[in-house]
This record gives structure tokens, C-alpha cells and sequence, in this order.
DNA sequence: GATGAATGAGATTTCATTCAT
DNA sequence: AATGAATGAAATCTCATTCAT
């Protein structure tokens, strides 16, 4: 993990955090250490140790080790929950025109498991301590609610009137789809540390399976 | 939780343990405490007062506060993999005859609802520790791939071979199975502090859509 | 170390000890674990676990750890310093008529070779306790300036007067010897785990070297 | 027992260490309990108190108890069996021309003197302790067998060849010449604790009653 | 006599945090 | 900004001893 890393895992609306060498080297250390251990069992003195500062230096950065957490946890949050539109394929679902569910899906998806893929460790904290601090619960919660869920459902509730979608109530369906999903990407890319085989055939038939799940059937028209 | 209540979630392949009062109320304690702020932000001084025990006494009966949790945690995991085939529903699906892959689901959820409202805490400090201790993984994986995996590969593999679902991988489809079903379970039994208000017609739902994502329809024999 | 030898190590006097077989037990654990890692680093829960018996059965014989000690280090003392007349060449000596300082010191080396050689352990437990328990310091020097130190300086007086001893003062002469012999006993028998080789011939010459240093020869006479 | 004190006993190969206030603080009182109760029996929080620091500055600098004790014992060791030839006499008796056993002996027998009165309690606790701690044992058989048993051999080698020692093996007369002084300074300066009225003159006694023990005896050449 | 659960004081060690330099 | 010695509270664990059975 070096600095660019740590700088981009925890930029903000694409402004760049500044960043001198040696905080890069506390978060570097921070985000391995809570990942493998945990927070509680993760000592500031080993992250100094391992970064190679001294121990005052951590909190010279961050008042408190709770401030530490949170400074590479919320920007985490956000990223996890909002995805940042920048490839092209949700680009292109995105044009009202001609959304499809599955093209959403297909590129919600996607766009998650890249995004997952290249920030596990930081994902791995955040769903080890959320159960801990409520502080990241709530703002995990804020988050959804605020930035994603809206969007979601008058997305699902266009569907569903265009006869695309069944008729279940909306927080079903979408906690089916992320339940799903999340299922999938914290088992392959989490939990496992084999890395998949056949990881785009995986993902068609995850696909399939929530789109039936749905009565969602494209091809049927 | 009661000394009964503790010994039955301790117990394993029906044998009850011995648990004198102060043993019981030890991990009672463990058990809430262990749950709500995790294990290694719980202290044994902590757990010895809320027990009204000296915390020598901790020390006594298991060695290291490690050994207490997995005493807590080794029968949780079996409980929690292997379902206990008590109760009358899951026994009748058992009977291979009229075995039904709806009945079979419907069995095992409504098992599984059960168990996990009735132990929530220790399923709770499963998932949460899980992610720190190599020996609760191992137990874990050994425990699901002797105990349960075979078996519903052949369950899965028969319905496939009398046309009564799709023809995905076994692996596939068992992911998906499990992942929507503990996606639900997790998210409300564990998480949410909620209780459920339309709880058999959420279940009835996620049943149905399992089984359209699985192109099962008995409806339609 | 059997019930028959912790008898014979603690009796006083020819009186042998009454023990029951939990107690030979306890001594025998005692002696093993003090000698090895020394009375302080050693836990009567330890002692009590090897000896099988309960940790409340050391207190019940004695009232404290400390009294355990003294039960086994005060018999040693005594033994330690004064020889136990029991074997020939130590009686023969005795007779005044034809002592000379060689025939002596040679059995009481042989007699001291011999009794740290059975004792090694309990030996081993005074020495290494007696610089921490003032108890042991008091009753060491008690012991040896009223049993023994009168009966020897009054000897070695006699062997002055006949000019069978050198005129330095009785308590250099003494030291000497002493400091010799047990430098020697420590050495060999104590600290050394190796078997001595060629024993007998190792003392006579030890034997020689005191017996110049103390310008006694009597073959020149 | 001030810093400059600690200074020069902790120092190895001339190279002073440094050491801060505090840090002097609890090495004097670490020696001062460990000699007087052993180092079992003594507690790190006594040290800390007696010390004037906190129980977590002795762990700053030494990560455990047995650092602390191997952080005094190892020079002691060292110093104690390899006589470091800063004075006088010693200097001139290694002036090869010159050499006679006698003056050997007694300037050996000083200078070791003179280092155990400066250092009775470091002599004493490498002496309580070297039983329990096989790393003390070792470190003592290691530096013995390389840093002064070759060169003494050697020495005594070339008197014998001289005609100025006797024909007994070596390894003999070595162990009666150590046993005796050791006997001695033991007996004078770490057991006893008042002091010694006629120094000198018991030195130069036992001088003579090794000497004679040797068959040395340059005087009738 | 024997047991062993229970105690509580105290042992060693850890750790987040402070502060003088 | 950075250091790292120092802190002291708290953590885990040990242990001699007591006591009801």
C-alpha cells in the first residue's frame, strides 16, 4: 500500500486528501493491522512500529485511536455504499433511455466487485467493526438513505410500472438484490482468499438468478 | 438467560453439561458481553462483576479468556451449521418420499428462523469473531463440509436428475441458496433490532423467489 | 523418590516420621519442584496436581507453604551437618586411640561423598534457600556451632599439640578444610549433572592437596 | 548505589552505557532486591515504587522481568570471571619474564577480592540465581570455557613444565585453587556480614595453604 | 482426612495517551 | 512536525489460602 493508495481509498468527492509520507505510512499500517486483527486487538504502538514513527506521532495526526478508525472508515463508507460513476459501462446504463434492469444490474454489479476487489481490506473493516461502533452504524445508515435508496426505488417503481418488475413490495426485492449481491461478493472476494476461476461466468449466472428471482425475464418480450 | 437456557446452548449431540451456578452465570455474561462489544474489547474483570464472581474464578473454570470463548463458540457453530431435527416440520420433509424441494426449503428456513431468534447473541459473536480466529474458521469450514455438505449435494443432485431443478452447477446454486437465506437471517435477526412485523409473509416471499431463481415451479407439474 | 526414602529423609534422631501415602506424595513433589525451580517459583497448585491430590490437602498437613519447606529443609540441615554415625570407617575413626588426621578427614569425606549423593535434592534446596529464609540461616548456624564446630575444634587442638597440625589459627585451618571439601561436593555432586569418572581417585588426591596445605604428612614422620 | 555506580557495573568491554535517570533508578533497586529476596520473590511493582517510576516505564525498557534480571546479571557474569587487568599489581604479574605461581596467585586473589567487595551484591545474585535459569548457566559455562580456561591452563602448563607445580592432571589443581578462593570469598564477603578484621593476613594464610597444597614452594629453590 | 470450588490480593504486562524537548 | 520517555489505569492471569461438603 503506498501513499497514492491510501490517498485515493480516502478522497472525498474526488478532492485529494494531502497526505505527508508519514501519515501515508500510519493509515498504510492502520488499514492491515485493523483489517487482519481488528481494531480492538490492534495496538497503536505496533501500527507506530510498523509505519516507523514514533508513538506520539499517531496521535499528533489523530487525537484519539477511535479518530484513527474513523478517518479510514468513513470515506470507506461512502465509497461502498455510493458507487463513484466513473467507468463507462455505468455511464451508459445510466442514460434513462435505455435502462433494462439487467443492464442496471449487470453494471451495479460490476461496478461492485471492481470496487471491492481493489478495497478489501478497507470493506473487510468496515463490516468487522460496524457491529461495534455505533458511530459507523449510523453513518452507514445516513448514507444509504440518503445518497442510494431514493434513487433506488424510483428506479424499481419505474420498472415495476412498466410491467419490467413483479409486483412484491420494493424493500423485498431489494433486499433480495442485495442480499444477493453481497452474499456473493463478501463470500468470493472477502472470506475466500482463493482467488475465483471463472469469475465472469459466476457473475452471468448470479445474474440470471436474481433476474428470475424477479419474473424478470428480458428475453420473454 | 437462565442456567437451563446456557446449558442448552452449550450442550452437544443432545448430552447436557455440568454447569454449577457460578460456571453458568460466567457465561451468561461472556455470552452478552462477548456479543454486544466484542471479544476483545470485553474484559474479564467486566465479566467476573456483571457474574458476581471473583475473576479469579473465571480462571479457574476455563484457562484463558480465549478458552471461555471457545467454549461458547464451539457448540454454537455445530448448532448453527447442523440443524437439530426436533421439531415436527423438518422431521415430516425428511421423509423421503414426498420430499419436495419447496418443502424441503420451507423446512429448513423455518428451522433456521427458529434457531437464530432463539440464540441470536451466539450467533452474533460467531460471525464477529470468526473473521480473527483460524480456529473458529477451521471449525467452521471442517464442521460444514463433514457434517452438511454431502449430504445436500446428493438432495440437490437427485431433484436435478428427476428434472425438478435447473441445470446450474450444484456449487452455484447451494451459494445462492445459503447466501439468500443468511442474507435475510442476518439482516433480520441480527442486525436489525426491529422485530419483524408480516415475519411468514416475508419468509413465504423470499421462498418464492428462491425458487423462481431456481426455475423450480411445482406449480406448473 | 518413594514413601520409604522421604522417611528416612526426614527423620531426626532415628525416630521415623509417621506418613501417610498423600503426604509422602506431597513431600516427594515438594522436594522435586523446590530443588528445580526454588521454593518461591513454585505453586503449591503444581505440587498438589503431580502429587494427585487436592489443592486443599497440602494446607490441611501444613498450615502454610512456608511450613511445607521447613518441614523438609529442617531434618536436612541437621543431616547436612551432622554426620549420622551409622557406617564402619566413620566408627573406627572415632575410637581416640588411633585417629590421625588423615584417617579423619578421609572418612568424613567419604561419609559427606556418600550423603550428598543420596540427598542431592535436599541438599540442593537448602543451599539455594538459605540466602532468602532467615529461619534456615538461624538454624543453620545454630546447628553447626552447637552440634559440631566444639568437637572439632577441640580434635583439631589435640592434633596441634601433638605437632600433627600447623600453627595457624584452628579457625583458618577450619575454614580451609570446610571450604574445600564443600567447593569440591557442590562441584561434583550439586552443579554437575555429568557421573564422575574416576571418584575414588579424585578424593585421594583432594585428600593429599589438604592434608600439604596443612603441612601435615605423616609419612615423613 | 548511584548512577555512576551502575554505570561502570553494567559496562562491557570498557564502552560505558547509558543510561538515563530513571532507567539507574530501577537497575539499583532491581540489584538491591533481587540480592536481598531473589528474584522471585520480588516484584515488579516493588521495584517500580522503590525506583520513584511507574510500573510501565521498567517494561519501556525491559520487556519482561527476565530481561531486567539478564540485563544486570550478563555483565556481572562477564566481570566476574574475566578480571579486567586495570591495576597495578595484576599488570605486572602478567609480565611474562617475572612469572612466578606465587605472585600469580596473589594478585589474582586481590583483584578477585577487590571485585567482590565492589560488587558483593551482583556476586550474589549471579549466585542465587545461576540455578534456576539455564541462560545464566550457560552464559557462565561459555564465558568460562572461552575467555579464561585456555589461558590458565596454558599457565599452568608451562609452570609444571618448569618443575614449579606438582604432576597432578591439571583440571585438578584448577578446581583446588578456584574451590578454595571461591570457598573464601564466599565465606568472607557474601555470606558473612561483618567484616573482616584481619584481611590481609587470612589472605596471605590461605596463599600459603594453597601453595603448600601445590607443592610449590619457590623459597627452597 | 480429603476435596476442589471459590476467593481476592497481587503479579506481570499492555496500551492509549501526554508532554518536554 | 516529530520524537520517545513516561505514565497509570487496566488487562490477563497466578496463587496461597479458606471453607462448605
Amino acid at each position: 500500500m503506498d501513499k497514492a493508495y491510501i490517498q485515493q481509498l480516502l478522497e472525498l468527492d474526488g478532492e485529494s486528501v494531502k497526505l505527508t509520507e508519514k501519515k501515508a505510512a500510519i493509515l498504510a499500517k492502520a488499514i492491515e493491522n485493523f483489517a487482519e486483527k481488528g481494531y480492538a486487538a490492534t495496538s497503536t504502538s505496533e501500527i507506530a512500529k510498523q509505519a516507523g514513527v514514533a508513538e506520539g506521532t499517531i496521535f499528533r495526526h489523530y487525537p484519539s485511536k477511535k479518530d484513527l478508525l474513523m478517518a479510514i472508515v468513513k470515506p470507506g463508507i461512502l465509497k461502498l455504499i455510493v458507487p463513484y460513476f466513473a467507468d463507462q459501462m455505468i455511464q451508459e446504463v445510466l442514460d434513462p433511455e435505455k435502462v433494462e434492469l439487467e443492464e442496471l444490474l449487470r453494471a451495479f454489479i460490476y461496478n461492485r466487485v471492481k470496487f471491492v476487489k481493489k478495497n478489501t481490506l478497507m470493506v473487510r473493516i468496515i463490516l468487522q467493526e460496524i457491529a461495534f461502533h455505533q458511530e459507523i452504524q449510523e453513518a452507514f445508515k445516513q448514507t444509504f438513505l440518503t445518497k442510494i435508496y431514493p434513487k433506488v426505488v424510483e428506479k424499481l417503481k419505474e420498472l415495476q410500472q412498466e410491467g419490467k418488475l413483479n409486483e412484491y413490495p420494493i424493500d423485498t426485492t431489494l433486499r433480495f438484490i442485495l442480499s444477493t449481491v453481497m452474499g456473493f461478493l463478501l463470500h468470493r472476494y472477502i472470506l475466500l482468499s482463493e482467488p475465483i476461476k471463472n469469475e465472469e461466468q459466476e457473475i452471468e449466472q448470479m445474474i440470471q438468478l436474481i433476474l428470475d428471482g424477479l419474473h424478470y425475464n428480458h428475453r420473454s418480450e
